[in-house]
DNA sequence: CTGGGGATGGGGCCC
DNA sequence: GGGGCCCCATCCCCA
């Protein structure tokens, strides 16, 4: 169904949005002889080129190194020493990336994506007393890139992998953390779209913006207002709704 | 200001 | 364990 979003906590400028200046220096890590003149628009898959994050580990050396020596760890002893250089004591951090509070129950995909929003918004300083201390009793994987911490080297690697952007564009050089993600920027220049609304034919390059469009369909908007009762198809245009003063609360 | 399309990021799940 | 995909989330831009 479309966008039912877990109602989360909106943050407005919580996130990097990869525009220019972001780009300018994603350039820095895209090889400068990428193939620029050749647009491989036969194959979309020809146009997929992920780099073996060279460039940018040449100022991030050890990265690659630590991955596959790792040895699991005891949950006392956090596997920092490889991928954290120069972190806080495993034991003391302890931000807990998972254990935040939940009524004592672990919840570990949505409060985690909250807590490294919460990370990302407030300076590590700060961070440390917002958050509950409690002492994970799993491993904790960190990233040497920014605060966040993991539970599985698995996901610490993906995570890594937004700051490596190892999928560049050949035609243009932007760079991806996903392949996948290189594949639906490369429908944009492609002009692809594989995604065809069935009822008003109109096609679009990302499925999940096809399911946005769904919503322009629908007669139920199931965004309402809390102070209005206007209601919007879209979470984010009733958030540009309250912003723009309706609701003087919050 | 609103509505909607386009683009993109990230975590989780499945194979 | 890794890749691919799904879904959620959000921002930008334009009409």
């Amino acid at each position: 169904m479309p966008r039912s979003f877990l109602v989360k906590k909106y943050f407005s400028s919580k996130k990097p949005y990869y525009r220019e200046s972001h780009l300018e220096s994603q350039t820095a890590f895209v090889p400068e002889s990428f193939p620029r003149a050749a647009l491989p628009m036969q194959n979309n898959s020809s146009a997929l080129t992920c780099y073996p994050t060279i460039p940018f580990f040449s100022s991030m050396d050890s990265l690659p190194v630590p991955l596959s020596p790792i040895t699991p760890v005891s949950p006392a002893l956090s596997p920092l020493g490889p991928l954290d250089l120069s972190s806080s004591p495993s034991g003391s951090s302890s931000s807990s990336s998972e254990e935040e509070e939940d009524g004592g129950r672990t919840k570990s995909y949505t409060s985690l994506s909250a807590l490294s929003h919460h990370q990302t918004h407030c300076s590590p300083q700060q961070q440390t007393p917002s958050l509950p201390t409690v002492v994970s009793t799993r491993p904790a994987f960190h990233c040497k890139h920014c605060p966040k911490e993991y539970t599985s080297l698995g996901a610490l690697k993906m995570h890594i992998r937004s700051h490596t952007l190892p999928c560049v564009c050949l035609t243009c050089g932007k760079a991806f953390s996903r392949p996948w993600l290189l594949r639906g920027h490369i429908r944009t220049h492609t002009g692809e779209r594989p995604f065809s609304c069935q009822h008003c034919n109109r096609a679009f390059a990302d499925r999940s913006n096809l399911r946005a469009h769904l919503q322009t369909h629908s007669e139920v908007k199931k965004y309402q207002c809390g102070s209005c009762s206007r209601t919007f198809s879209r979470m984010s245009l009733l958030h540009k709704h309250t912003a723009s003063g309706c609701c003087p609360a919050s």
